[in-house]
DNA sequence: GCTGCTG
DNA sequence: CAGCAGCAACGCCCT
DNA sequence: AGGGCG
């Protein structure tokens, strides 16, 4: 263990913070030790969303900016309240389960910069509980443009029944999340965003399903393959791996009308937020 | 960040 | 003993 | 059979 090993106690689980001063945002100047912090103050708002989901964790060892991989079986060297199931199409791959504050503390201390997860919670661990429209937007547009097209999808996803609820990707695009009253089969889920973003498609132009580079050099990807059994999707509240660390951010449909630069959500601004502002996906969540 | 293999 | 590779996945679409 | 796509 090295020296300066710290150890962090989340709900009466200790966990060992290596290099708690390493620095994983250079360009924000921010350290291991700020980024869990971070996650400890999120943690009341992510976990109404993330308990009991099945994770993909993006590394960065040598900080943002560096390389990275993607990660999703349990480490080898887990401590042994480190919940895993076996989960896929196969049952083979041994995934880490978010269901305490301590895992993504741990995960943090492995230079976790990014938290995936499947559409799917326990129990139901082969059943989504959500319908997700991920809106990529093409090379060199602009927020407002992305902002605004996932304006224009909400009323047509309602008109199938379903709530929908937004956030940002924390990167450059929208995601729309659908929660289902009981969870449904991949198959079915599937099917549904794809009868949905067809009828998008007929009523908004420059957007497409494709996902050929060449079919869209300057449309709007609607990615309804998040919907595929175990795809996964940046939870909200996640860090991006971005020069200014910024934040998968759930809005309301009114802040978001708002919004010209998803940017503004960062490691620092969402906590200040928090802790004034009330979540604004509440109504997401069953009472 | 850490383990396990390879030279 | 030190240096280094590995650390994901689905299905669709195309060659 | 294999690669690109997100
Ligand atoms: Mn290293
Ligand atoms: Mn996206």
């Amino acid at each position: 263990m090295p020296k300066e090993t710290q150890i962090i106690e989340a709900e009466g689980i200790a966990v060992e913070i290596s290099h708690p001063e390493k620095i994983l945002y250079p360009e924000a100047g921010l350290s291991k030790m700020d980024l869990v912090r971070y996650y400890t103050a999120a943690w009341p708002y992510l976990k109404k969303f993330g308990m009991g989901r099945p994770l993909a964790i993006k590394r960065y060892p040598h900080g943002a900016g560096g390389d990275s991989f993607f990660q999703k079986n349990k480490p080898h060297n887990a401590p042994e309240w480190l919940t895993s199931r076996l989960l896929g199409l196969e049952k083979k791959a041994d995934y880490i389960i978010l269901d305490k504050l301590a895992t993504l503390l741990w995960l943090v201390n492995l230079d976790s910069l990014e938290f995936h997860s499947a559409l799917v919670a326990a129990p139901n661990y082969d059943k989504p509980n959500l319908l997700a429209f991920d809106l990529d937007p093409p090379p060199g547009s602009t927020f407002p443009e992305i902002r605004d097209f996932a304006l224009a999808c909400r009323p047509i996803i309602e008109g199938f029944g379903y709530r929908c609820f937004a956030k940002t990707s924390g990167k450059r695009g929208v995601h729309i999340c659908c929660p289902l009253p009981a969870p449904q089969s991949f198959e079915q889920v599937f099917n549904a965003a794809k009868e949905v973003a067809t009828t998008i498609i007929e009523k908004i132009p420059g957007c497409t399903l494709s996902l050929k580079k060449e079919d869209r050099p300057d449309k709007i990807l609607i990615d309804i393959y998040r919907n595929h059994p175990y795809q996964l999707m940046v939870l909200p509240y996640s860090t991006r791996a971005t020069p200014n660390a910024s934040v998968s951010m759930p809005l309301s449909w009114e802040e978001l009308g708002r919004l010209e630069d998803a940017g503004v959500f960062d490691v620092g601004t969402v906590v200040e937020k928090l802790k004034k502002g009330k979540d604004e996906w509440e109504e997401y969540y069953p009472k």
